[in-house]
DNA sequence: GTGAAAGCGCTAACAC
DNA sequence: GTGTTAGCGCTTTCAC
């Protein structure tokens, strides 16, 4: 059925010049005169040409394409990155190779070298950090291949890097809740995992701030940011002796969890307790909607687009940038006074 | 920086071959005997070889690259399908184009041309109808490139269709409030949708069923499947002299419009009043957790894909093929009985 | 089983 | 300003 394709030559034929020189009116570079390069243009659409960028890159090796790998790409926090990188690169004319690597060493190997083989111009990451993609980085870097690391580990090498201030916005988050009177602040953190790390940091500074010692029995750490993790460590926190009269979830699946105890256990928000999440991707459709720390993924993409396609176009030789985007506390129904609390609770 | 790139013709060279064999050994096809496969693909690896998927895709026409334009990448709704369709894909040996068209027809166009340029071999959408989807989608289809519908406008031409069965999702949806002795019903739908208007079909056809006559004053059309319009509109129901005890929300996003506005009035669910969703995206995460028409997205962008990939791989020439999934109701927090109701409230 | 050579559609020297 | 030509890296006859 495929018909046979339509090719500058073509086009050249029909409009009686050169290939070269309807190369240049077609590509849009060099020199053409006003008057030819109409022509040529009318031509080609008369005869339903279709400009071949598979050809193209291979004669330049620029594909116009970058690539971008996600943990998930069902996970509305990377996707939101994700709009963001494709606004700008479909702007300035690239198109982009969306992949989930699922956290997963082999996956992000394959992915890799799929790009490599498609010839991207460019790798975008929001990933944890893993082996493979540590390795495999360091391989297209080699190659000449720039990656840009947008809210991903930062334990891997990048060209260039974006990333939003993790500290800050859990330092606001718990600064609200001290400031709303609470002492027995419940944070729940995961193990092993940098970013969860690095918004525990800022917990900590608030408390040194307030003077406040920190409770072990109070913070909470488990294994990966999930649903059903959050729904545990909340049954355990509001079983135990020193209950917590606020908890900080430093993930959006953990305090999901959260909600569903405090549902079970018809505790009140925020009378009984306030919570706070970080993330921001469902917390204002929630009933009631949380507050939470929210992270400003679609700028997040867009910046991280911009170095990338400006490091393509300047060959690669820019030196090393790095961009911190700060991350904003949004207040809505789930904190409250603890003094409401107290007098509530009499 | 970009190193001179090692090709087929290095590898040949090292590995004391003919080009051909090099490529017959690496390329995976054609007579190669055993030994020499081997070697050549030690050889291969040692000089760190990377195939060139632009080359290939240039000299054969088979680029390994489907399209899939879906309204906004960063609804879930959609990405869900676009897990299925990547799953699948990637299984294959294809790459997946994701793009956004905002249900827009300049971005739609501008799209398509993307698609042919980079000569994908096949597209997949899930949009609405607009005009240039149509005229796009009649041109891929001339020039040999099969086009599939999964949940997308059943109003354009496509060579293979794989559809949710909307009725019958409403239906049961209808029938389970029906059942609950639900009779004032509210049903809100969208004003030029198709998908509004099939489901709006299946809850006729339940409502037939047990005789009851539907009543304007509770049938209310809005202009788009949005928050505010949700909201709005349950704010009219709430007022009016004829309420509803049970609404049906023809999408999610109305839902959540809805209860916003229950939030406001105080009114309790499902004590007061029974909601039903369509979708499922957030619906299991709401507190309460929404009874919801769920839509087998993963499993369409799944479907979608294998029709996709069968049809490329067997030339385009097999025939139209149309599929549809059941949709389910998954019974919640939010729907609860007529006579509790009526109790409660005395 | 293997190799030589032509060519996919485009661009980039270079000559005119 | 424009045309001629070589060649990007691969596959594909067609001999051998």
């Amino acid at each position: 059925m495929t018909n046979k394709l339509i090719t500058i030559k073509d086009v050249a034929r029909e409009a009686k010049v050169g290939v070269s020189t309807a190369s240049r009116a077609l590509g849009g570079y060099g020199y053409v005169s006003e008057e030819t390069r109409k022509k040529i243009q009318e031509v080609a659409k008369k005869i339903g040409y279709q400009y071949n960028l598979v050809a193209k890159g291979l004669r330049t090796s620029k594909t116009l394409t970058i690539g971008y790998v996600m943990p998930n790409i069902a996970n509305p926090f990377f996707t939101k990155i994700a709009r963001g990188i494709q606004d700008i690169a479909f702007e300035l004319g690239y198109n982009v190779i969306l992949c989930n690597n699922d956290n997963d060493t082999i996956k992000t190997e394959r992915l890799f070298k799929m790009f490599f083989s498609n010839r991207v111009e460019g790798i975008i990451f929001s990933t944890p950090y893993n082996q493979s993609l540590e390795k495999m980085t360091e391989i297209a870097k080699n190659i000449g291949i720039p990656v840009v690391n947008c809210y991903g580990s930062t334990r891997v090498y990048s060209s260039d890097c974006i990333i939003g201030n993790s500290e800050i916005g859990c330092y606001k988050a718990m600064k609200h809740l001290i400031e709303l009177g609470h002492r027995a602040i419940s944070i729940l953190k995961v193990r092993n995992s940098g970013i969860s790390r690095k918004r525990f940091q800022g917990c900590l500074k608030a408390l040194d701030e307030y003077g406040i010692d920190k409770e072990p029995e109070l913070i909470l750490d488990v294994d990966d940011f999930s649903i059903i993790n959050g729904y545990l460590a909340a049954k355990i926190l509001m079983s135990q002796a020193r209950k917590p009269t606020a908890i900080l979830a430093l993930n959006e699946q953990l305090a999901l969890g959260i909600l569903q105890t405090i549902r079970e256990e018809s505790i009140s928000i925020p009378d009984d307790l306030s919570l706070v999440s970080v993330d921001d991707v469902l917390a204002p459709y929630l009933n009631p909607p949380l507050t939470s720390v929210s992270i400003p993924t679609y700028e997040l993409g867009k910046g991280a687009a911009s170095l990338l396609i400006n490091r393509i176009e300047n060959e690669n030789k820019i030196k090393y940038r790095r961009i911190e985007l700060d991350e904003e506390l949004v207040v809505r129904a789930t904190t409250g006074g603890i003094i409401n609390n107290i007098q509530k609770r009499r």
